[in-house]
DNA sequence: TACATGATGCCCT
DNA sequence: GGGCATCATGTAG
């Protein structure tokens, strides 16, 4: 592990709005192995590549906030692509997701976890924990509520944010070439939801360890 | 104004 | 594997 003086992901430039212009499905595919980045305080960085999410597709699916049409909470699914909605849940942990597809057809990808690659000992910070050993580095970004406490990620500091524009503190980039080879990828279930249950719209990174809950295809 | 619900994680068996 | 904390949001009244 080589220590270097400035981060090697410091100049990574954000993913094109056209990236997710597009099908939530397809968006979804392409975002594992992308990377997350939020610039924090000091020009430090928060670094994790993304081996899992979920598809949500707007007014075609129960399953998504925005079903029912356009509230305060989830106007920013029904506006362009490229930005960020977050939301509450069970009254403790925010989720992370970016809106896709143009201004006025709803759908998001949920961001559901990452492996983390820089800005650890922030994470567990933030997470308030210790990571004693190497397999505990799961609990920093395993789950979406996980995750999205390691990166700092609220509604009122991160709701309506573009993750295409350099000047944003939260991006997704493409990861320095040869650095990774992709995957295959497995699509199952999404976890957690009653409605439109059996879809196949939840994407991992085949055998990532950082992957929440199931990593192979149920049923 | 009241109430039911949830795209979760943690702790206890 | 199961129970539960805890609150923003949406919907009904």
């Amino acid at each position: 592990m080589a220590k270097t003086q400035t981060s090697s992901f410091s100049k990574a430039k954000p993913l094109p709005r056209e990236f997710y212009d597009r099908d939530p499905r397809k968006v979804g595919r392409e975002l594992l192995g992308k990377l997350l980045i939020r610039k924090a305080a000091r020009g430090k960085l928060l670094v994790g590549r993304i081996v899992e999410v979920e598809a949500y597709l707007g007014k075609l699916d129960p399953a998504s906030h925005s079903f029912k049409g356009p509230t305060a909470r989830n106007e920013i699914m029904f506006g362009p692509p490229g930005f960020a909605y977050v939301y509450f849940i069970y009254g403790n942990h925010y989720c992370l997701n970016v809106s896709c597809q143009p201004p006025g057809i709803a759908g998001a990808v949920l961001f559901r976890a990452v492996q983390p690659l820089e800005g650890m000992e922030d994470m567990a910070i933030a997470r308030h924990i210790k990571i004693a050993r190497e397999r505990d580095l799961r609990l920093l970004t395993s789950g979406p509520g996980r995750m999205a406490e390691a990166f700092g990620i609220t509604r009122q500091r991160d709701n309506g944010k573009d993750f295409t524009s350099e000047k944003s503190d939260l991006i997704i980039a493409e990861p320095p070439e040869s650095d990774y080879r992709l995957p295959r990828i497995l699509a199952t279930k999404r976890i957690g939801i009653t409605k439109a249950a059996d879809r196949r719209l939840r994407y991992v990174l085949a055998g990532n360890e950082f992957v929440s809950g199931p990593r192979k295809m149920s049923q």
